[in-house]
DNA sequence: GCCGTTTAATACGGGTCCGTAACGAGTTCC
DNA sequence: GGAACTCGTTACGGACCCGTATTAAACGGC
């Protein structure tokens, strides 16, 4: 089994952590760099435009521009594949790192302090 | 108490929510009108275009314009209060507190469905 | 070597959102 | 009744994001 956790709850969750997220200002990640961002950092590389595009049902120049929104934030890196120099490997970050585990802290804190 | 849940996976629960809003494509909502949206639905009404702004640390254009997309939608409604008539009242509709609990089993599926 | 395919990036036109500033309507206080 | 204030909205210029179409580079079969 897993996490239990009813509707209402989840609801006063995502409230709590959209909140959060607004308030402090910091980030301003749209939604879909979001996605992109924790595709990255959760699944097991290598992770391409390509698949990212097709993970997401968005089109590639969506990826690329995020992908060049976050690199300016030193959230990701992309390095040629020399193998096939067509490709590109998109790589975390120190900083990308950071941010999803604090992402991942914060709603772990919210969680916590749910109402039974 | 309340909803234990370790770091990794609320990292991977943001993950499964957050590509599931972008694939489905539908309510394209941005990160301030989902907390706007949220703090309608969870919290006790009445609310005011000011108290928004003051609570999401935003200009009150922002929650102005937030009402106006989000009403096209259909998803919240806005009242002259007849009390002090400077004041607008924002209420809920049937769309908007369907998209609210839908978003709810979202989460709750997704957890459900997250690794021990 | 050549041509078709694949890859990521870029150009373009359109739409949305932002914050600052200005505005009109309504209230309060004297 | 008039000044000061509050409330929500609108105007404006700038920034960002989107999808389509196009481009340039690289690969692969022949």
């Amino acid at each position: 089994m897993a996490v239990v956790l009813r509707p209402s709850l989840a609801m006063k969750l995502m409230h709590e952590v959209s909140l959060a997220l607004v308030q402090d200002g910091e980030a301003d990640l749209s939604s879909r760099q979001l996605a992109i961002l924790l595709t990255i950092y959760l699944e097991p590389p290598p992770h391409h435009v390509r698949d990212l595009a097709r993970k997401l049902g968005v089109t590639k120049p969506v990826i690329t521009r995020a992908l060049d929104s976050m690199g300016k934030l030193d959230l990701v890196s992309r390095r040629r594949d020399e193998n096939d120099r067509r490709d590109v490997v998109i790589q975390r970050t120190v900083a990308g790192a950071l941010a999803v585990e604090r992402l991942g802290d914060l709603v772990t804190a919210k969680a916590a302090a749910l109402p039974p």
